[in-house]
DNA sequence: TTGTAAGCGTTATCAA
DNA sequence: TTGATAACGCTTACAA
């Protein structure tokens, strides 16, 4: 297993080694032959640089870090799809790591970690981003990172996020235009950052067209399926029943759409029902929900494209990424609209 | 940043660099003295040695790949999960790759990654682990590897698997405990290993209880919610129609769900539904599904092991893990049973 | 524009 | 049982 090194390139070459690192970092100051030179030998024998070498000799280790709290979710595994392809493509690699607090020492873990591993840089996804004792060990240790829409204290360092309340106030815009005035909201859980945006999302399509909001229409949900079918029940239990109904996340929508068959009726027909987030399960069940489709996966890859090549403006500390109204079957028109 | 090093160790402990470095890896012959010294220097100091600069020294690099072909399927995210805690707990980290075959020179992209970072071991997903070429490639590298759920060639590296024919077999005899006779069952896809497996569960089952299968009963699928759609709507268009359908995975089971809702019949009153996989939607309909959990988690934690301390056995080159059968409300008694 | 030599923080060799 | 000292493969001063 005597694998190739840059002494083999640079004799092949008829170099110095430093000419070789010097070809293969891009640094000026080299003549275009030694170059080609160089990138001949490099090419014939495959060699490809040692990563525990340039780490241990540079500042660069061209590996990321992607700090997890529930690393099984969808959502936190698109995004990881994301940084993956974008490392992939700039020869950077990603080291996952779970931040779940489990057993005790969760700080000593955390200094562990970063004085084990060199990383060039972290990406910090919810809720592992608003952890402010990991933010101030990060920068205790001058490591960069990027939160995925974080919660809060926006100016600790760059973020990546889309615009919850605009969703939100897209998706009951979309159920006003097939003709519905009653459109019940449920809510999520309330110390999500999303909760409060979406819930105002709602709030200001409702404004907007003129219609006043029963507060009934309005009911608390938690992002969970049970929590999703407790608040659907009471919607469609009211005297005048919302023809429409706007669930803060896919999960409790799909609890409207079980209340809506156990009652008889059926969705779009009797009940719309719209959902947030486009998980995997919006599109395996039937009908189909209409969603907004977070750009989750294009969140990682920008998070990824930051730490590796900065900031796009560097006069913001904020990417805004663009959602997705997807509409499927499971929105239609009003009834008698 | 200066960071502290083997050096700060040993000259707090008062002794050389070497013996901190026998005493942190275990290597005998270390006075139970000095043992201690340097212990409690790597205590007091918060010393944790550097992983890149272990890696160029030694053959261990404390990091094991997750090779992958789809990054966000749930089932992969659950095995990484579990393989990021036995890392954990044994100061391993993991490198995530994705080896989608994507933009041509795909030979030469796994190449570039085994000579750019150096792993102790890899761990392989289906379906990356059936590749003939990604094993050559790990062979010839002489970089152990561990192979999840293979379809083929068993002979090739140690693999990690649950026994799918027992589990439909299992699952088959609860619905027939439950009183139920025609039994429907839909097939998974053709390449995948566990599709014919889990056909001759079910299979066996109903010929040990001296049950003629109907051949109508068994329905192609190809673990999709819409191939699961197709084949329940001809399974509960037949003349006789099954009590029970029993499909080769949740999302087709969902899909049976869906059709039995069109047709104005209720699970489980008029017809029990069984899934398998246990994926997060069969609790995320209703009612929720009864189904087969594979011990995902356990078989990441598993390979992660093999790679780390080796094989439980080392007679066997394979470790076969249980698996459970849910149940839930989808599935109840025969109709008159 | 190129090369020499000195690290980076470990483990491995070999002598004491 | 311990300790100098040389790798490991690369980058970074500093010269030439």
């Amino acid at each position: 297993m005597a694998s190739i090194t840059i002494n083999h390139v640079a004799a092949r070459a008829g170099v110095s080694i430093k000419t070789v690192s010097r070809v293969l970092n891009r640094e000026a100051h080299v003549q275009e032959r030694t170059r080609e030179k160089v990138l001949e030998a490099v090419a014939a024998l495959g060699y490809r640089p040692n990563l525990a070498a340039r780490a241990l000799a540079s500042s660069r280790a061209y590996l990321i870090g992607l700090y997890y709290d529930n690393p099984a979710a969808s959502y936190v595994s698109d995004l990881q799809f994301g940084a993956m392809e974008t490392c992939r493509q700039n020869g950077y690699h990603i080291i996952v790591e779970d931040l779940a607090d489990g057993q005790g020492s969760q700080k000593n873990d955390l200094d562990s970690l970063l004085a084990t591993v060199s990383l060039d840089g972290v990406i910090l996804t919810p809720p592992v981003c608003d952890r402010l004792d990991v933010l101030d060990r990060l920068d205790q240790r001058r490591l960069p990172y990027v939160r995925i829409a974080p919660a809060a204290h926006f100016e600790r360092g760059p973020r990546v996020h889309m615009d919850d309340r605009r969703a939100a106030y897209d998706m009951t815009g979309h159920l006003l235009s097939l003709g519905h005035r009653r459109i019940g909201f449920i809510k999520g859980h309330l110390e999500h950052s999303a909760t409060p945006l979406r819930h105002q999302g709602y709030l200001d399509a409702m404004a907007d067209a003129g219609i006043a909001v029963n507060p009934n229409w309005v009911q608390p949900g938690n992002f969970s399926f049970r929590s999703g079918f407790g608040a659907a029940e009471r919607l469609l239990g009211l005297p005048e029943r919302p023809t429409a109904v706007f669930a803060s996340n896919d999960d409790m929508a799909l609890a409207v759409m079980a209340v809506v068959n156990r009652l008889g009726l059926s969705a779009p027909r009797d009940v719309s029902v719209a959902g947030f987030d486009d998980a995997p399960i919006a599109q395996v069940v039937w009908p189909q929900l209409t969603t907004i489709r977070q750009p989750v996966t294009q969140m990682g890859a920008v998070a990824a494209e930051i730490l590796i090549k900065g900031l796009p403006d560097p006069s913001r500390q904020d990417v805004l990424l663009d959602f997705k109204l997807i509409v499927r079957g499971s929105t239609g028109p009003a009834p008698g609209a």
